[in-house]
RNA sequence: GGCAGCGUAGCUCAGCUGGUUAGAGCGCGGCACUCAUAAUGCCGAGGUCGGCGGUUCGAGCCCGCCCGCUGCUACCA
C-alpha cells in the first residue's frame, strides 16, 4: 500500500437476520473514513459485505423453509439496501458464497497448508447443542446426577469430531512483537492492552474445519470438511483485492490500512488473522480498530425488550444525514454509546437546525436581500474577519489529525466550535444594523460568513454527504473545487459571482402529532 | 479469583510531565437583540474532583488502603 491509497474494510454481517443499528454504526462510520479519505487525496477502497456460511445460516433456511442460499441471497440483500439507505459509499460488496471468495480461501488454506500449520486432529470437549458452542471444563455446573450444564443452562456433552487445526500456538511470539512494535496496530489502546494480555496467557491451536455440514468453503483435497469461520470470513478482506491473483488490478490495496470491526471481535483480527496472513507468508494489515457498541438509553438492543430499532427507518424518520451525523458526533468512536430519541432530536435541533443551519440561514438571507444574490464585495478584513478565517481553515488540520486515528467526533467537534465562534463573530459583527451605516463593512462581513461557511460545508461532506453538497451548491462551488485542498484561502469565494436562493439546510425536528416518541 | 481501566458540576465528559479563583457541551435561571429555522448573543447559578491516609512548599493529577463500576480471561459470528 502506498502511502497515498487508503483501503477500509467493515466486518462482514452475518445474514441470518436482518440488519440492526450495530450493523449500520459500523458501515457509517466506515463510510465517513472513507469519504473523509477520498476527499483528502488518498485512492480509497472501501469493503463491506457478508458472511453467509455455517450451521446458523442453514438452521434459520430451514426454520424459513427456503433453500439457504436463497436465505443468503435475500438477507444479503437487505444489507445491500440498507447500505443505500445510509449513504454508503463502498466501492464492493463482498459475499462470502462468491466464486472468488472460495478460490481466495483455499489458496490462503494452501499456504498455511505450505507452512505446515495444518494439521488434522480430534476436536473435543464439553458441546451444548442448544449453544452450538464447546466450553472449558471450567465454565460447567454440575446437576443431579453429575450432570454438566453450560452457564447457559443447557446441557453439555462431551464430544469429539474429526478437525483441521491450525499451529496458532507458534504465532505467540511473532504476535507478540507485532503488538510491541505497532503500537497502533491494535485500537483503541484498551482493547491493544485486553490483546496483549490475551495473547501473553499464551495460544492454543485452533479448530479451522468442520465436518458435521457442508454449507461452507470445501477443505483442499478433504471435500468432507469444510472451513469454520475464522479461515472462511477473514479472507473476505483480501478476496476482494484478487487474492491469490496479485496481478489484479485491486492487489495494490493490500494491506489494508484499517479494519473497522466491533469490539466483540477485536481478537479474531488482532490475533488470529495477522496469525493467518503470517502463517500464508501475506503482508499484514496496518490497523485493526474496534468500536463500542450502542445501546437504547443503557440498554442492550434486544428483541425481547422491543427496543431494536430498524435503521433504515431511522433513515427516514431523522433524515439520513442527520442520522449520521448524531452518532458519530454523541459517540466518541471506539467507547460504547447510549441514544434516545431525545438525544437524538436535541442534537438535530441544536446543532444542525439552530447552529448550522440557521448560521448559513441568517447568513445567506441577507447576502440574498442585500448583495444582489451575489458573494458579496469583500473589503479589507479586520483583524475579527481575519481570526474566524484562520480558525475555519486550521480546521483541515485538526480534521485530519483526528482522523488519523479515527476520532470522527473530535473533528465534529472542533468543526461545531468554529461554527458556534462563527454565530457568535455574526453576532457582534451586526451586519444588520452596518446595513445602515456602512454597507461596505457589511458585505465584508457577509463575504466572511459565507467563505466560513464554505470551508464548514467541503469538510461536513464525509459525515453528511448530502447536506455539505447542499451547502456547497448554495454558495455556487464548482463540483471540482470541493475537495479538502480547497480548504484554503486560495479557494475562497468570489465576490460577484451568483449565488442561488438560500434553502434551508436542516429543518427542526418536530414530533409527529401524538407523539410516538421513539 | 487474575489482569486492565474507570469513578470530576443535574446529564455526557475535558483536564498536558503535580503549581494562581477546577473547565466544555447539553440542561437550568436572568438579560439583550430581532439578520435568522421562536433561531442567536451576553451574564449566571456553581462541583468535599468516590472515601480515608500519606509524599510534597503545593495534588483532581504521585503513593497506600477502602468502596463502587466496567472490560478481558478463545472456537457464537
Amino acid at each position: 500500500m502506498s502511502a497515498n491509497r487508503f483501503y477500509i474494510t467493515t466486518a462482514i454481517s452475518y445474514p441470518n437476520g436482518k440488519p440492526h443499528l450495530g450493523h449500520a454504526y459500523e458501515l457509517i462510520a466506515s463510510d465517513a473514513i472513507a469519504r473523509f479519505m477520498r476527499l483528502d487525496g488518498k485512492d480509497v477502497f472501501f469493503l463491506t459485505g457478508t458472511d453467509e456460511h455455517g450451521l446458523k445460516m442453514v438452521q434459520t433456511a430451514e426454520r424459513e423453509g427456503l433453500p439457504v442460499r436463497d436465505l443468503a441471497d435475500r438477507n444479503a440483500q437487505a444489507f445491500r439496501d440498507m447500505g443505500t439507505a445510509l449513504g454508503a459509499s463502498n466501492d464492493d460488496f463482498i459475499r462470502t458464497t462468491e466464486e472468488r471468495h472460495y478460490k481466495a480461501s483455499q489458496a490462503i488454506w494452501a499456504g498455511m497448508q505450505a507452512a505446515g500449520d495444518i494439521y488434522l486432529a480430534k476436536h473435543s470437549g464439553w458441546y451444548s447443542v442448544r449453544d452450538e458452542a464447546y466450553f472449558d471444563e471450567s465454565e460447567l455446573t454440575s446437576g443431579e446426577g453429575g450432570r454438566k450444564f453450560a452457564p447457559s443452562g443447557a446441557p453439555v456433552e462431551w464430544s469429539e469430531v474429526d478437525s483441521y487445526f491450525f499451529r496458532l500456538s507458534k504465532y505467540q511470539d511473532r504476535l507478540l512483537e507485532l503488538y510491541r512494535s505497532r503500537p497502533d496496530f491494535i485500537g483503541p489502546e484498551t482493547r491493544r492492552n485486553e490483546v496483549v494480555s490475551f495473547v501473553s496467557g499464551g495460544l492454543k491451536d485452533l479448530s479451522i474445519s468442520r465436518d458435521t455440514f457442508s454449507w461452507g468453503v470445501p477443505v483442499p483435497g478433504d471435500p468432507r470438511h469444510v472451513m469454520y469461520v475464522w479461515v472462511d470470513a477473514l479472507t473476505n478482506y483480501i478476496t476482494a483485492c484478487g487474492y491469490p491473483d496479485e496481478s489484479d488490478p485491486r492487489w495494490k490495496y493490500w494491506p489494508a490500512s484499517v479494519h473497522i470491526i466491533g469490539k466483540d471481535i477485536v481478537r479474531f483480527h488482532a490475533v488470529i488473522w495477522p496469525a493467518l496472513l503470517m502463517s500464508a507468508g501475506i503482508p499484514l494489515p496496518q490497523r485493526v480498530f474496534g468500536h463500542g457498541f450502542l445501546t437504547n438509553r443503557g440498554e442492550k438492543m434486544s428483541k425481547s425488550l422491543g427496543n431494536v430499532l430498524d435503521p433504515v427507518e431511522m433513515a427516514q424518520q431523522y433524515g439520513r444525514d442527520p442520522l449520521r451525523y448524531f452518532f458519530l458526533r454523541e459517540v466518541p468512536f471506539g467507547q460504547d454509546g447510549s441514544y434516545s430519541h431525545e438525544a437524538i432530536v436535541g442534537r438535530l435541533n441544536a446543532d444542525l437546525a439552530n447552529d448550522l443551519g440557521n448560521l448559513a440561514q441568517r447568513s445567506l438571507s441577507m447576502v440574498n436581500k442585500n448583495c444582489a444574490g451575489q458573494v458579496p464585495t469583500r473589503g479589507p478584513l479586520s483583524p475579527e474577519d481575519e481570526a474566524i478565517l484562520t480558525q475555519a481553515y486550521g480546521l483541515i488540520g485538526e480534521c485530519r489529525t483526528a482522523m488519523a486515528d479515527f476520532q470522527i467526533h473530535l473533528a465534529l467537534n472542533a468543526i461545531w466550535r468554529v461554527v458556534a465562534e462563527t454565530n457568535r463573530y455574526f453576532a457582534a459583527q451586526a451586519p444588520w444594523a452596518l446595513k445602515k451605516t456602512d454597507p461596505a463593512r457589511m458585505e465584508t462581513v457577509l463575504w466572511t460568513t459565507a467563505e466560513v461557511l464554505r470551508v464548514i460545508g467541503l469538510l461536513i461532506q464525509p459525515v453528511m454527504p448530502e447536506s455539505g453538497a447542499k451547502l456547497l451548491d448554495m454558495l455556487a462551488v464548482p463540483a471540482a473545487r470541493r475537495d479538502f485542498a480547497a480548504v484554503s484561502a486560495t479557494h475562497a469565494l468570489i465576490s460577484g459571482t451568483a449565488l442561488p436562493e438560500p434553502k434551508g439546510l436542516f429543518p427542526r425536528y418536530v414530533e409527529p402529532e401524538a407523539g410516538q416518541g421513539d
